[in-house]
This record gives C-alpha cells, sequence and structure tokens, in this order.
DNA sequence: ACCTTGACGGTTC
DNA sequence: GGAACCGCCAAGG
C-alpha cells in the first residue's frame, strides 16, 4: 500500500486519499466526483470526513492535496473567511486557479481524468 | 448495538 | 441565485 498508510486507517478512507492524490495541479474536482473514482457512488459526504482526516494525523499539508476538492457548485466548502478557507483559496491562487470570491469556474478547471490513466493507477 | 457527525448533492419551491 | 429538505452511510463515541 501506499506510504500514507496507516495501521488504523479504513479502506475507504485510503482509497479516497488515493484518488485525491491523482488530482492534477492545477486543476479541483468535487466531492461527489471523488467518490464515484473511489467506487463509492453517492458518498460525497464521506469524502469530506476522510480529508477533514488529513490534518487531524499530523500529515503534511500537501500530502494529499485536499485543497483541490470543493463542492459541485465549485464553491470552497468553508466559510468564507475561516482560516481553512481562506488556505484554500491561496493554495489554489498558488496553482493558478482563478478563485472570485468563494467560487471556481468549474467548466475551466475541473479535472478531466482520462479513464487509461485511472485504470493504470487505482489498484483497488 | 444505538446515536451522532459530516469540508456533500440533488430536488424542489 | 438561494434556502429548505431529504437521502446518503462509514466512522467514532
Amino acid at each position: 500500500m501506499s506510504k500514507i498508510t496507516n495501521h488504523s486507517i479504513k479502506t475507504h478512507y485510503t482509497q479516497i486519499w488515493q484518488t485525491v492524490q491523482l488530482i492534477p495541479h492545477g486543476k479541483v474536482a468535487s466531492y461527489g466526483q471523488i467518490a464515484d473514482l473511489s467506487g463509492l457512488p453517492g458518498r460525497a459526504r464521506l469524502v469530506g470526513k476522510a480529508l477533514g482526516k488529513v490534518p487531524k494525523l499530523g500529515w503534511q499539508e500537501k500530502s494529499v492535496p485536499w485543497y483541490r476538492v470543493i463542492n459541485s457548485q465549485g464553491k470552497i466548502s468553508f466559510p468564507m473567511g475561516s482560516d481553512y478557507f481562506e488556505k484554500q483559496k491561496q493554495f489554489l491562487q498558488d496553482e493558478q486557479i482563478v478563485v472570485i470570491g468563494d467560487k471556481v469556474k468549474l467548466s475551466d478547471f475541473q479535472w478531466q481524468p482520462d479513464l487509461a490513466e485511472l485504470l493504470f493507477k487505482l489498484t483497488f
């Protein structure tokens, strides 16, 4: 398994983290999209939970690029002005992603995964 | 074993 | 737009 795996980590979370790591620099994905790609259709909320674990586990901020995951409307899911909101917005802008207010234009920046790439990289 | 929590999503009004 | 409502269900207490 990948190095991010930890003896206490549950399998669904690992699948989610693995999928999130595939989002390319400069692109974003929605929670639902990650759930689908992780073989967990309809479980977008679980993706949020899994991403919330990243800092709590003391992992490096960017070991799993959680900041590239936003909601299906293209908006950052943290309350505007909160610390995490500002951090996520900054990380996105650092990758040349345009964030207006709390919103990213999905038609310009949403990750369109290549099927062959997914089949090659995902091991579950 | 039961109850609550979630960085969600879609439908509807 | 946006707000209310409901479906989702693994994880952690």
